[in-house]
DNA sequence: TCTTAATTTGACCACCCGGTCAATTTACAT
DNA sequence: ATGTAAATTGACCGGGTGGTCAAATTAAGA
């Protein structure tokens, strides 16, 4: 048992909401230790003797959102089995976006990830992160062809590729939207992306 | 007449060359100065006399980079106009491809700008190539609804976003592919977005 | 209560950053 | 050749970084 772990709660708690806090207004290499330390009310070296280093920390805080989204996304696929493709395909990208208004800040941590360039396992993440998308997108789309709603020609990797493509972004696009003021027609924007890939995947 | 302009070309070129290559490599703020100078073959006092911030200099390395993305674009558009939506659409992202292929490291710039977070006036030039896609896409698919190849019923906003997503999440697909060694199927994946485009705007 | 072990602290380290500026070198007109 | 203005240099500044560790504090068992 490490040594964080044998923290009480409310202190575990207090540490891991200053690091998402502060790995999600700040890229990885400019995100400030200091700042987590003086956030959470702790000294640096409690810190340093919790995580052996920034990135150790960092690795944690992801393990954390990485599992969060993946409950999100077993729960609608698991909920939405059987359905026609285009209810089922509105229903995942609503959870994408219950996902972002429940967890605004994982979600940025996310998109940093995603967007950006430094994080030391960057690379092996991402990789992790495709295979996840191919195969649960993959599964849906295959679902769709096995129903013959979608075109069985149809290349099943770029599919998925555009799917995440649009996903990804739009979600993005919400998430900013909820601090700019702007907010977008949630079900507009939902059921229009469900049509293009609907009608372009025929 | 400002003392970088003043320079010799051979100069201002390896000095150019420099900066490209560092701000191509790193974020902005992790983006090194003196990695410049020492690249560059000139002292920390020049660069600065040039460049009074390194916000200046980034600047004029961007304002580069675009220079040379809006020449892409307004060829590809004056030599495509009457064409229909497919064709035009297919040429477009070839055109793209090109781009990168001639300039990776300028498109590598691009890239950590629309996919990255720091950068001083990062908000106004993103608002700035937001209306630029925005009035280019815009007008494409405009054309294609004037000849009824698109359906006259789509939100163009959305159908830009949409269109821009894939274009830009593509696109960098294919940079990356440039240097992992996996390199793909140019015209298959160019023919395949269309595709989608043409069919799911229908 | 005394001892010992575990935990916490923050001053400190080496390093790097963007930016400055007095001093030196270079270029040029007379 | 001389004087002057422009260009170039790099040591230096204040500040921030991730990480360390001897010393102080706290917890626990006898």
């Amino acid at each position: 048992m490490n040594p964080f772990e044998r923290l009480p709660i409310e202190k575990q708690a207090r540490i891991v909401n200053a690091s998402i806090s502060e790995f999600a207004e700040k890229d990885y290499e400019t995100a400030s230790m200091n700042v987590v330390v003086n956030h959470a009310g702790i000294s640096k070296g409690s810190l340093f003797n919790y995580f052996k280093t920034k990135s150790t920390l960092y690795d944690y805080v992801y393990a954390l959102a990485l599992g969060e989204v993946k409950a999100y996304l077993k729960d609608v696929r698991d909920s939405t089995i059987g359905l026609p493709f285009n209810e089922r395909l509105t229903q995942i990208i609503d959870s994408g976006v219950q996902f972002i208004v429940d967890h605004p800040r994982l979600a940025k941590i996310y998109f940093r990830l995603v967007y950006s360039s430094d994080s030391p396992n960057r690379k092996k993440i991402i990789t992790e992160l495709q295979l996840l998308s191919n195969n649960y997108l993959g599964e849906i789309i295959q679902d769709g062809i096995n129903h013959k709603e979608l075109n069985s020609t149809l290349n099943k990797a770029q599919a998925v590729f555009y799917l995440d493509a649009v996903l990804n972004r739009f979600l993005k696009e919400y998430h900013d939207s909820l601090s700019n003021g702007k907010l977008l027609d949630r079900n507009d924007w939902v059921n229009s992306i469900t049509e293009l890939f609907t009608k372009g995947f025929k």
